[in-house]
RNA sequence: CGGGGUGUAGCGCAGUUUGGUAGCGCACAUGAUUUGGGAUCAUGGGGCCGGGAGUUCGAGUCUCUUCACCCCGACCA
């Protein structure tokens, strides 16, 4: 390819929209172009590179086994019957001409295996891994960082199918491979942490989170290894006697003071001498009162776990006032219509204060004793400086980006959409479901968050858009060309990733423009010309070298 | 959905306070001189100042309204 015969365009300067490095650089170097919020075009380099990260994706999957399929973007609404509720607002709905509800599809456990439900029938027909890359589309409440968080993205999709429990475990250790497998050759600094299951359901699920302090993701790490989500990282519980004296509650006037914050002052107290109470609607019909100690956090993934439910959120004023109970000073104490929660370590605590459920009101000096409690679980937000559960060392706090999910799903799919094979037996039986995500716009993204200097991207060489691009010094010196062009052209013959840059333009620019774009090797043909050699640079080190230009023609770029 | 911010040439920005014929840099076009790290000079093209409504003799600038985009939050009651 010459840059002068291709859609190319790069920018000195950085987007005025865009914040984070991966998505500044990619539209710097004329990768990708916004059409809208969350929504990008993808230009000759970028769709490039972005097609050599799925071969690589593609290969290793192959390599596994998983077989390559596509499915449809444009489905029947019918086809997520059970999640069309769930998906909510995130599902992109339409109808055709004729009336009938459609909708661009979310992800596609569905429709994988409604196909196998139809295909397979028999045990000798299991395992099977399928698997697709595919755009999807999900209307994202917020679109984020470029290609980070978008609306329509393309992810890799694998789901397998399996007889039993221990075939399940098979597939999905099996796919846990080949995702170290991928990830490592693409030389990123990852993580595998244990993850909540979310909407999707089934017994078991693990994230492989890139790490980056611009992850949306907060990790609990330790040094024995342990790696969690916060969503789902276990707090630790131990039951101390206290010997502080237990007092009897008093009431006392707090005008406007709404928050735990607000009240550290005027009462001297410290955050965690207060009961948090927040209270939450599950699934539209259920109120919770959760407790906390006061300076730390409700992880609501934790809560819905405790209590069963699919859809969590904040409640109303309205429905704290139907529980007998007014915002900002919600207590434990006489409620009614709702159940209470407390997190364990709310047994732990002693003459706290707790809203009195009363405008302008909270309780002073009151103990476990004084509430009603429905349920202890773990419900409160792991973070660093909690001991970890399993070692007992300091746990620690790191951010990721989750460019991969994967899940045991068992059969809460397969039985819905009655997905069965008959046994050796002539039984008929569930199959066992698992489903494994690869962000794959999301990975590239990543890959230059951990991947790129001042300069521009540097790329693993099996992603970088050319292996080698030849710069012209001087396009006005024939020697130069001519040279240049032999070069080219002997690179071309041998099937090697050439990019020609002949453009009439300073050398300068044409370094800038070859750094930013994350050519894995430039080789500057120029001034030596004369004494038959050129330069190389070696984007990766920024090494350079003079190299004879029958060195050169020899060379089998990778 | 709540809060904050920004919309002026392809890109990045000034101009808005105090209303008076729309500017700068980059990019682009032409010519000349350049050519090893984003060249120089000259000339030139390109704008419904996001859209609509209003105030005014006059609006990029003031008022109202709407749309788009970005950030924070979605939660501590």
């Amino acid at each position: 390819m010459r840059i002068s015969k291709m859609f190319f365009k790069t920018f000195k300067e950085d987007p005025q929209d865009a914040e984070i490095k991966s998505h500044k650089l990619m539209v710097r170097a004329g990768y990708i172009k916004k059409q809208t919020a969350g929504v990008y075009m993808f230009l000759p380099l970028g769709l490039r590179v972005l097609h050599k990260l799925e071969n690589v994706i593609r290969e290793e999957m192959d390599k596994s086994g998983a077989c390559e399929m596509q499915m449809t973007s444009l489905l029947p609404i019918e086809a997520y019957a059970s999640r069309v509720e769930h998906f909510g607002k995130d599902m992109f709905r339409l109808f055709d001409r004729t009336g009938k509800e459609m909708c661009l599809g979310p992800s596609h456990e569905e429709i994988f295996t409604n196909v196998v439900k139809d295909a397979v029938t028999s045990y000798k027909q299991l395992p099977l891994i399928l698997y697709q890359i595919q755009t999807k589309f999900r209307d994202e409440v917020r679109p984020r960082f470029g290609l980070m968080r978008g609306k329509e993205f393309l992810m890799k999709d694998a789901y397998s199918y399996d007889v039993d429990q221990e075939g399940l475990d098979k597939s999905y250790n099996l796919m846990a491979e080949t995702y170290k497998k991928i990830f490592n050759r693409l030389g990123l600094d990852f993580v595998i942490v244990n993850a909540d299951n979310g909407s999707m359901g089934g017994s078991a699920s693990q994230e492989f989170m890139v790490k980056s302090n611009i992850g949306e993701d907060e990790i609990i790490v330790c040094e024995c290894g342990y790696a969690a989500n916060t969503e789902k990282a276990e707090c630790t519980f131990v039951e101390e006697k206290s010997n502080v004296e237990k007092k009897s509650k008093k009431l006392t006037h707090t005008p406007n003071l709404k928050t735990i914050s607000d009240l550290v002052e005027p009462l001297g107290k410290k955050e965690s001498d207060m009961l948090k109470a927040v209270v939450y609607r599950i699934d539209n019909k259920q109120t919770v009162v959760a407790l906390v100690p006061g300076d730390r956090e409700v992880e609501e993934t934790k809560l819905i776990r405790a209590v069963g439910g699919i859809n969590i959120e904040m409640a109303s004023v309205e429905d704290i006032e139907a529980i007998g109970s007014v915002a900002g000073f919600v207590g434990a104490i006489d409620l009614v219509n709702c159940k209470v929660v407390a997190d364990n370590s709310v047994k732990n605590m002693v003459n706290f204060i707790i809203g009195a459920n009363k405008m302008d009101y909270h309780y002073e000096d009151a103990n476990l004793e004084d509430i009603k409690v429905d349920l202890f679980a773990d419900i409160k937000r792991a973070q660093a400086g909690d001991v970890c559960a399993r070692c007992g060392r300091t746990l620690q706090s790191i951010r990721g980006i989750e460019v991969g999910h994967i899940f045991k799903q068992n059969t809460r799919y397969t039985e819905e959409l009655q997905c069965k094979y008959l046994d050796e037996f002539g039984k008929s039986n569930y199959m066992q479901m698992g489903a494994y995500g690869i962000g794959v716009t999301r990975t590239l993204s990543a890959l230059i968050e951990q991947n790129a200097d001042d300069k521009g991207m540097i790329w693993p060489d099996e992603i970088a858009p050319y292996a080698v691009e030849i710069v012209i010094a001087n396009v006005k010196n024939s020697e130069q060309v001519e040279m240049a062009e032999k070069l080219y052209n002997q690179y071309l013959n041998k099937g090697i990733e050439v990019i020609l840059d002949d453009r009439i333009d300073s050398i300068g620019a044409k370094l800038k423009d070859a750094e930013l774009i994350g050519v894995s090797n430039i080789i500057v043909v120029g001034k030596n010309t004369a004494d038959g050699n050129a330069e190389l640079i070696v984007r990766k080190t920024g090494e350079k070298q003079v190299l004879s230009f029958e060195n050169l023609m020899n060379m089998s770029w990778k």
